[in-house]
RNA sequence: GCCCCCAUCGUCUAGCGGCCUAGGACACAGCCCUUUCAAGGCUGCGACAUGGGUUCGAAUCCCAUUGGGGGCGCCA
């Protein structure tokens, strides 16, 4: 027996990987003007998946709420993306002068719903033709008569299928009529079941959806409906999406079934949540990826951080680079319970990938702060300077705007801090300290060896040692108790300024 | 009211029946390193929501309860 099974496992093999198509997964962001955190996580769970697989992201932009979604609101999307660094290989072009709802690159287009009205329409027409789906007559108010009806007598508050069973002839009457009519489809009384990759098993009994509209009496689609046409349309085999849209599912996979398409893989995450453990908002503090760039993330950080949230390899691996996230990720260890936002973490996270990151990397991000911080300062441009002053206030930062702090510490020369360093550099001994070194400075070779030398020197003149040697020379030199190494900060500021500041 | 999902330290999580007197990380406290502050190293603090089963054995499987979340729209 063991034999026809093993058998049975490669054929299948074989047939799967003949029949494997291109993995296709996609984001289908409401352009709001902004990239959500909770967004940008579903964004790159998908994003990771179709780099692993080779297959294809595609970028979807559900307007259908037209009000709110201008070429700017999208813009501010696409920025937040691409600085996160999730490209996309179908859906809107974005950059300087372009205009994302013209230029759209992919063959599945166009990837606005706003642009693909007459797609919903024609598709909710031929449900209707079929009589898969039918013409609703009834009005907002009747329907909220019903809805409140149904409350009272504590009965499940969906549609009660007035329209359903008017023959045709009869709607179409009343259709001719010029009366207005939303679009329902006819559920079907039968159990569905989802096979979620994280979830497993979700099982929904017939009679627990009433027939649910398709297309407003406007002609304008409803959410659900666009959803799986689209996903239909565009060949996704993979829904990777938040735990809100569960429910959603069960209509989702009756539209399927209505439109005769087989459904895609479904994958719910959980949500994210604020400290006080409620669904991630406002109040919350910062929740778009843009306010997190502006106060100095990195997007590395950001993406460890949120892969992490929600999703893990099974160890206790913490940091992963964005190409090792690619290789190690996989749907079905994303997490089903949710999980807080924490900025503490994602602190501790900014500062591990910063201080991992070459210098030379790190130069050109952090250049312009220093710059925008210290605009006359001449020493910014010079290459060597500024290099070894990235290098020494590297492994004092959080967050790329730690910068101009840290390095006008010291950079820029500064009265004492307060009373307690003014009394550190006010002694007879260290007063006698800084003359000699000084000297010794003025004829040492400016390396660190050098200066090394000098300050020793300059320590037995001045019979100091220890912390009485080195901590008044450095408020003496940079008005504060703290800052990088001193050395360090020698080998910045230079012999000439060095002394100056000695001598002050 | 009905439907669906979830439940391990304060937080993110490992764990998929014996390796668990439950491991790691953030945060917190202490110590070490150090001319300062960081960074780094070490140590400590600290959790299986509750009650029933199943089993020789349960954080792990099943059922209730409790608690949290989501949905039940001519919103997305």
């Amino acid at each position: 027996m063991l034999f026809p099974m093993v058998m049975s496992k490669f054929l299948w093999g074989a047939i799967l990987f003949k029949m494997s198509e291109e993995i296709r997964v996609r984001f289908a962001p409401s352009p709001t003007g902004y990239l959500h955190v909770g967004g940008a996580r579903t964004a790159l769970f998908n994003w990771l998946w179709a780099r692993k697989t080779g297959g294809k992201f595609v970028l979807r932009i559900e307007d259908t709420d037209e009000a709110r979604s201008t070429v700017e609101s999208v813009n501010g999307m696409l920025h937040d993306l691409k600085w996160l660094g999730l490209d996309w290989d179908e859906g809107p072009e974005y950059g300087e002068g372009i205009d994302p709802y013209k230029q759209q690159k992919g063959d599945k287009g166009p990837y606005f719903q706003s642009q693909r009205l007459e797609i919903y329409q024609k598709i909710a027409h031929e449900l209707m033709d079929k009589g898969i789906a039918y013409p609703c007559f009834c009005t907002d108010e009747e329907l909220e008569e019903k809805r409140k009806k149904a409350e009272e007598e504590h009965r499940s508050v969906h549609y009660d299928g007035t329209c359903r069973n008017l023959t045709k002839e009869e709607a179409q009457k009343r259709i001719d009529a010029g009366e207005p009519y939303t679009i329902r489809v006819r559920v079907p009384q039968k159990d569905y079941v989802l096979e979620d990759e994280v979830r497993g098993r979700v099982e929904w009994k017939a009679g627990t959806l009433g027939d649910f509209i398709i297309l407003r009496s406007s002609g304008m689609p409803v959410y659900n409906f666009c959803v799986v046409v689209d996903d239909a349309l565009m060949g996704i085999t993979h829904v990777v999406r938040a735990e809100e849209h569960l429910t959603n599912t069960h209509r989702q996979l009756i539209l399927y079934e209505a439109l005769g398409m087989k459904p895609p893989r479904f994958s719910h995450a959980s949500l994210i949540l604020g400290p006080d453990k409620s669904k991630l908002s406002k109040r919350h503090g910062a929740t778009s990826v843009g306010q997190y760039a502006e106060e100095g993330f990195l997007p590395e950080a950001m993406i460890n951080f949120l892969a992490l949230l929600g999703w893990n390899e099974g160890n206790d691996r913490e940091i992963y680079s964005v190409k090792e996230l690619i290789d190690c990720f996989e749907l079905s260890h994303i997490s089903k319970s949710p999980g807080v936002f924490d900025k503490d973490k994602l602190m501790w996270m900014n500062g591990q990938h910063l201080r991992a990151m070459p210098v030379d990397e790190l130069i050109p991000l952090v250049a312009p702060l220093l710059k925008k911080a210290m605009p006359d300062d001449k020493r910014l441009d010079d290459p060597v300077i500024l290099h070894k002053l990235v290098e020494l206030i590297q492994v004092k930062m959080t967050l790329l705007t730690d910068a101009p702090e840290v390095a006008k510490t010291f950079f820029e020369a500064s009265e004492p801090e307060n009373d307690e360093a003014r009394a550190i550099i006010e002694t007879e001994k260290s007063k006698k300290l800084f003359e000699a070194l000084a000297v010794e400075f003025e004829k040492c070779d400016w390396v660190r060896e050098g200066y090394n030398a000098s300050i020793k020197a300059a320590s037995k003149i001045a019979e100091v040692k220890g912390k009485d040697l080195y901590m008044p020379i450095r408020v003496k030199i940079t008005g504060s108790c703290h800052g990088p190494e001193l050395v360090g900060i020698l080998d910045v500021l230079g012999r000439e300024e060095t002394i100056a500041r000695l001598r002050k």
